[in-house]
RNA sequence: GCCCGGAUGGCGGAAUUGGUAGACGCGCUGGAUUCAAAAUCCAGUUCCAGCAAUGGAGUGUGGGUUCGAUUCCCACUCCGGGUACCA
């Protein structure tokens, strides 16, 4: 019998869709699994063979933990607002919805044609008004909430102490206040600005080189007012809350790295000559007596107030240029350090020895306090610049045994690592910590400073305010009006979804603003008492609608409320969430972000919204290239005999792997594959090539490969002439229980390629035994399932089922049949395994010795030896160690 | 520079807590079937020596611990990802 994938598997499909297979219940009396995809950005390429890998992997397991009895939720939905839909429209004049919607149409096509098992009534589009309805409403809450710290808390702005000094000064202060505290606020930010794409992007979206990750264009830096969120205040708990989640160590290192937590001391310097301190930070107060010179960044407020005389004009244009600087090329500034001296000095508080202040570009105003205080013998930065500028160098901390102590107490050297402290203590301001190593220094500095309120500990943080507006079209808008009084007020819940209005162009408006400052009709607005106002003309970011979807699923249609609480109760937190690595900071930070925010205003009922991550390997390609180096386009490659060949030069190539490229012609589209050997076989394949977490070369040869398993599947098990009655076959029974043992581990722990493997294994058995019962085809066929479902479904009902086997119970192992009485042993003479023996697990240790030493075949390894120690270790391996 | 991950046959990759290295698949070789091919089926396939039995070597490199190391420890090489003057 012939496997007709092409005519099975849109028969299954269609069935499921009909008979609404997939449709998830909220019946609150199973138990729940929520399993959710990264939803895609919709592009117009459609998808690649990327996509369906993470997406299999949750199919898989979805479809496994249904026939576990559990209620499964498995959504799927469209990231859809971006610039590419909106860059067509500028050349085109097509809406981007149009384009949006189309792309949407061939995703789901796409999607649908892998046989995958979400709940298509819940699907999502974050372009869509009922969708972004709520995604404005949660900017609303942002807009209306404070961070308490004492309480470690996000509270309603409703209930923020106002200190009586600020009431005192009237309306107009008490909002600034308030504006101060709220988690989102509208200010004057310095951005950077990208020419190419007409918008701001957020500093994460600037690559190292100064370039736009989206369009490799130079961003430079403008003044811009933008909206931000302040998600530092909530660094603390992102931090701990990392602590109690299932996720991949990588992901969780770059999140701590990203947050940057760092403990050390806020110092205050007199500054002599001035009535003025500097205030530095500095997470090694112990090393205060090293400290020989300060410096504050160029953007720092007394910069040029401090400057003496004569060196104004120096360090006036020192800061000119290093604000162009920056403006032009920020990599330029990490290779030589620069700097001026302001000819004013600071007193060192810990032994009021005066020390000169600079200015220079390798402090930054964006952390800490934007001035340092410099030691250069114990900090390598410090060390370079002292260098540079002939700085004394005053080594305080002696490295004892290190490698190159004398250079390094001569000053000549940086040592950044532990030590005992020397030089370092004052009879004046009485504090003396030499002797003691780096741990008791910082602690007995900073009881000091505190004493003598001249400084206190201090946490500070990398993570910065996140910018969250764009001048852009395709986005959410914001639901807010700037009045012509300077107040600024949200749309009541009532008025949203707030609707971007139909433009003419896209075009982007004067200064860089966004094309919504073209829509005069829909940016003006009056309110009743005749007062002027202006729509906000800026749109959220692509990660606003990413940012809560987890959510929606829970709910898609409620237009009532964001979700139904008690459903939200039921389905979070989302127990496994698969995507790509390339998100492990930023989407998955701001999801964590909101949630909390949402979590302490209590709408939603957990603290983390997804419990286990799971990162799955990128998908490449195999490509070619020359002896020189050069890439080689795939259509101009013959292979022959295993060995690669330029079709025109004749030239030998190399075979590399690389990531998929339309230059090098490599890229893989799914609905070819379909075409060729089926949805089943794709899905194989992608889970067959390798673990899910790493990255692996996509195969044609290797699709061919589980082709042929799915083919043999077929022909043995749909062939009713190979099924039969009465008791199976020992053999047989004993590997099929074995192997839906290692198939349900397998999903279990996400190891899908050596699950087939087990599969493939049994496949070979059965087909040589020739013939199985009804019930071991059954049972086996329940297993092969969720990897290869419209296979399994028409086998199914070959063997007279009139139902999907979708929710068939997953078979138990029966663990008698799995009982040993008897194991074969590798016999093992120092190490190197020599010969097997088949003994009993019951046999005496003593008695296996003799037996194995009186072995015929053990002679020639023990002739003229003596037997030095004997190991046995039960039903894994017999050593003689011999000499 | 710093942090994280990886390196196993011709290729993708397997190997509970240290216990038979190379499961499974691809490719290749030989055979069956066929007029022939494709498809299918059977056998073999880490490398070296040997007709074979068998022996030797072998999990990026160099050391170490152990009866026994792909697995643990130390030093290093290469590849991939993240990050970058964060005081």
């Amino acid at each position: 019998m012939e496997y007709k994938f092409a005519e099975i598997e849109p028969r299954w499909q269609k069935y499921w869709e009909e008979n609404k297979t997939f449709k998830t219940e909220d019946d609150f009396s199973k138990p729940k699994y929520y399993i959710l995809d990264m939803f895609p950005y919709p592009s117009g390429a459609g998808l690649h063979v990327g996509h369906p890998e993470g997406y299999t992997a949750t199919d898989i397991i979805s479809r496994y933990k249904r026939m576990k009895g559990f209620n499964v939720l498995h959504p799927m939905g469209y990231d859809a607002f971006g610039l590419p839909a909106e860059q067509y429209a500028m050349q085109t004049g097509t809406h981007p919805a149009v384009t949006t919607n189309k792309n949407c149409d061939n995703f789901r096509r796409q999607i649908k044609a892998i046989g995958l098992s979400y709940d298509w009534d819940r699907e999502i589009n974050t372009t869509d008004p009922h969708y972004f309805k709520w995604t404005q409403w949660i900017f609303k809450q942002l807009y209306s909430t404070w961070f308490d710290e004492e309480q470690q808390k996000g509270r309603p702005i409703s209930e923020l102490p106002m200190p009586d000094e600020i009431q005192a000064k009237g309306k107009k202060a008490v909002n600034e206040y308030i504006a101060g505290k709220r988690l989102a606020y509208y200010d004057n930010a310095q951005v950077w600005w990208c020419s190419s794409c007409k918008t701001v992007c957020a500093n994460e979206e600037v690559l190292t080189d100064g370039s736009h990750e989206k369009c490799g264009n130079q961003v430079i830096r403008k003044n811009l007012k933008q909206w931000l969120l302040r998600i530092p205040h909530y660094a603390e708990r992102l931090l701990q809350g990392l602590d109690d989640l299932d996720w991949p160590a990588g992901v969780k290192d770059m999140q701590k790295n990203w947050i940057g937590k760092s403990t050390g001391a806020e110092v205050d310097f007199q500054i002599n000559g001035l009535n003025e301190k500097l205030r530095v930070y500095t997470t090694r107060p112990d090393t205060l007596f090293g400290a020989t010179y300060m410096v504050i960044a160029p953007e720092h407020q007394l910069a040029e107030k401090i400057a003496a005389q004569e060196k104004k004009s120096d360090v006036e244009e020192y800061i000119k240029t290093a604000a162009l600087k920056s403006d032009l090329d920020r990599t330029d500034l990490a290779k030589e350090k620069t700097g001026v001296f302001t000819g004013r000095y600071a007193i060192n508080p810990v032994n009021n020895k005066k020390i000169p202040i600079w200015v220079a570009d390798y402090v930054l105003m964006g952390y800490g306090t934007g001035a340092i205080m410099a030691v250069p013998a114990h900090d390598t930065r410090d060390f370079e610049f002292a260098k540079e500028f002939d700085i004394p160098i005053t080594c305080i901390l002696d490295p004892k045994d290190a490698e190159g102590r004398d250079e390094i107490l001569a000053g000549d050297k940086c040592w950044t690592e532990d030590g005992e402290y020397i030089n370092s203590s004052n009879e004046e301001t009485g504090l003396n910590i030499n002797g003691l190593n780096k741990e008791a220094g910082i602690k007995k500095t900073i009881e000091w400073l505190e004493k003598n309120d001249l400084g206190k500990a201090t946490v500070n943080f990398k993570m910065r305010d996140w910018l969250f507006s764009r001048q852009r079209y395709w986005g959410e808008p914001f639901p807010v009006i700037h009045w012509e009084d300077g107040e600024v007020s949200l749309l009541d819940d009532e008025e949203l979804p707030l609707l971007l209005p139909e433009l003419e162009k896209y075009t982007p408006g004067e200064a860089g603003e966004s094309p919504l400052s073209n829509a005069t009709e829909w940016l003006h607005v009056t309110d009743k008492n005749g007062r002027k106002g202006r729509r906000e003309t800026n749109t959220m970011p692509q990660w606003a609608g990413s940012c809560w979807y987890y959510l929606r699923f829970i709910d898609p249609k409620n237009d009532e409320k964001i979700f139904n609480p008690q459903k939200e109760n039921y389905w979070m937190p989302v127990d496994l969430y698969i995507g790509g690595a390339e998100h492990a900071v930023l989407h998955l930070l701001y999801s964590r972000f909101w949630h909390k925010v949402l979590f302490d205003l209590g709408i939603v009922s957990t603290d983390e919204p997804f419990q286990k991550l799971y990162n799955q390997g990128m998908i490449l390609a195999f490509a070619y290239e020359t002896s020189a180096g050069a890439k080689v386009s795939q259509d101009l490659v013959k292979e022959r005999d295993g060995h690669y060949f330029h079709k025109e030069t004749g030239e030998e190539l190399k075979q590399i792997v690389a990531k998929m490229s339309k230059s090098l012609k490599n890229v893989v589209n799914p609905d070819d594959v379909i075409a060729n050997y089926g949805a089943d076989s794709l899905r194989l394949y992608e889970m067959f090539m390798g673990p899910l977490d790493e990255r692996k070369p996509w195969a044609e040869n290797g699709v061919k490969g589980v082709h042929n398993f799915l083919n043999r599947v077929f022909r043995f098990f749909a062939d009713t002439t190979n099924i039969g009655d009465g008791d199976e076959a020992k053999e047989v029974a004993k590997l099929l229980h074995q192997t839906i043992q290692k198939v349900e581990s397998d999903i279990e722990n996400l190891k899908f390629n050596t699950a087939i493997s087990a599969l493939m294994v049994f496949n070979n058995l059965a087909i040589k035994k020739g013939k199985v019962t009804k019930q071991t085809a059954e049972t086996f066929n329940k297993i092969l399932s969720p990897f290869a479902p419209h296979l399994a479904e028409e086998l199914w009902s070959i063997y007279g089922n009139k139902q999907t086997l979708a929710y068939e119970p997953w078979p138990q192992v029966n663990e008698n049949l799995l009982k040993e009485d008897s194991f074969e042993y590798p016999v093992s003479f120092n190490g190197k395994m020599r010969f097997k023996t088949e003994l009993p697990l019951d046999m005496p240790k003593d008695e296996i010795e003799k037996t194995i030493l009186s072995d015929e075949r053990a002679q020639k390894w023990l002739e003229g030896k003596e037997v030095r120690k004997f190991i046995f270790v039960p039903k894994k391996i017999i050593n003689v160690a011999v000499g």
